[in-house]
DNA sequence: TAAAAAAGATGACATTTGTCACTCCTCTAA
DNA sequence: TTAGAGGAGTGACAAATGTCATCTTTTTTA
């Protein structure tokens, strides 16, 4: 693994990724020299709802879950937030308190960026803005069409899909599995389900040869099989 | 009715709604010389998903449901939007099709603003910017709210709260129903549920007492059982 | 203003999903 | 190496929601 601590963002790859390469030279300086590096381990909160953020996480390494919990005592997983992404710019620009919480799904590598240089940034610099509005724009476009998902997908198309994403966004490994292992509990909450539900779904899709799992890892066996479920209905 | 036609940006109430309230007196100008004053009927489209638009449109008056068709033949309204929202902006920023469609609830005013005064008012005052980056964070979080609602709650729990919405948001008429009236497949399609359920779920709030309806309005008798409903279990 | 069309309402039933209880497996820490 | 914890998996059943058919009421249009 690389050591992320000493770097600069001028030289951060990462940066590409995201709003961040809009940045003017001196506004990149700014931020980098004040940026903080934080390292967080699988399973722990980078925030949680309700909190009040005074900045930004660039991650540069690692998977954190972007959910909401409910009465019921269930997480919504609404978006997996990975390399380059920035966590909780949304909050930040609104200057409210998080509507979501965040947490690493396995070990993680981020840069905190205090809130003063983004909005600093923002209003100094449109075309930054325009960055910032476009990834957000993207977020939303993701959010609608989770919605009409959810609202009108039946279990077996939703997880379909999601496994779909999961292959084409994460890769696989050595052996064909999806890179990305969450458990099962984790799948049902990015699908809205119960995780019984899910692990059911999951069954009906080995007896029927479309994928393969080992312990938490799935490999797909059948791409259009899922892609057909996921389309069609 | 006011007659819309004639009007100037600069002399106009609606943009004190949106972020066109941060342009400066040119960019005002600019795009008061250029926007074409449109009516929509009502159960007509303002622009149908995966089409291209040249421009947004700003509602000065009445009401349009962006919503997007299944596989299944169902629409899901993902917002209901109203006076002062800009309809479009999102995919005018990222120069893509549309994701939704907007269809006009009741007889619409609206001003169709031309893509390029929009942009380079982007480009050029980043307080404008920031502006319309506000509005579209608050939608990313409604949009998220609506995912975990969907996700985790039971028609009742969400038709109570979309009820408390729309009083809330759009006020009663002098005999106290809900002003901003809409059909049962509607209501169904905000909460992603079928429209028979819908209705079962309204007749069974009105044999409790909770609500009295009229033909399509719907007065809300008792708030706090339904406030009860919406945010408990 | 009558006829036709659209929307509201309801019953009967099928399907999907959730819940609870339990077993089995795997990994970790003592 | 072994006990215990937590996750995976399954059965049985309950609850929620969807579907289809039908009837009534309202709205629209000729």
């Amino acid at each position: 693994m690389e050591n992320y601590k000493e770097d600069r963002c001028e030289n951060c790859i990462v940066r590409q990724l995201n709003a961040l390469k809009s940045l003017n030279k001196e506004q990149l300086k700014r931020i980098s020299d004040s940026k903080v590096y934080k390292s967080i381990k699988k399973g722990n909160f980078i925030f949680e709802e309700g909190e009040k953020l005074n900045g930004v996480f660039c991650v540069r390494d690692g998977v954190s879950k972007l959910s909401k919990m409910s009465d019921n005592g269930k997480d919504t997983i609404v978006k997996i937030a990975t390399r380059g992404e920035v966590l909780g710019k949304r909050s930040v620009i609104t200057e409210e308190k998080t509507n979501l919480s965040a947490v690493a799904i396995n070990d993680m590598e981020m840069c905190f960026i205090p809130k003063v240089h983004l909005l600093e940034s923002i209003n100094d610099n449109s075309q930054f803005a325009k960055a910032v509005l476009l990834q957000m724009a993207n977020d939303l476009k993701f959010a609608d069409n989770v919605i009409v998902n959810i609202a009108q997908k039946k279990v077996k198309q939703r997880l379909s899909e999601a496994l779909l994403y999961l292959d084409k966004n994460f890769g696989t490994d050595a052996e064909g599995f999806i890179a990305m292992t969450l458990n099962r509990e984790d799948i049902a909450n990015i699908l809205g389900t119960a995780k019984e539900t899910c692990i059911r779904t999951l069954t009906s899709f080995k007896k029927q040869g479309w994928i393969i799992t080992d312990g938490k890892r799935i490999k797909i066996k059948d791409h259009n099989m899922l892609l057909k479920f996921a389309e069609n209905r």
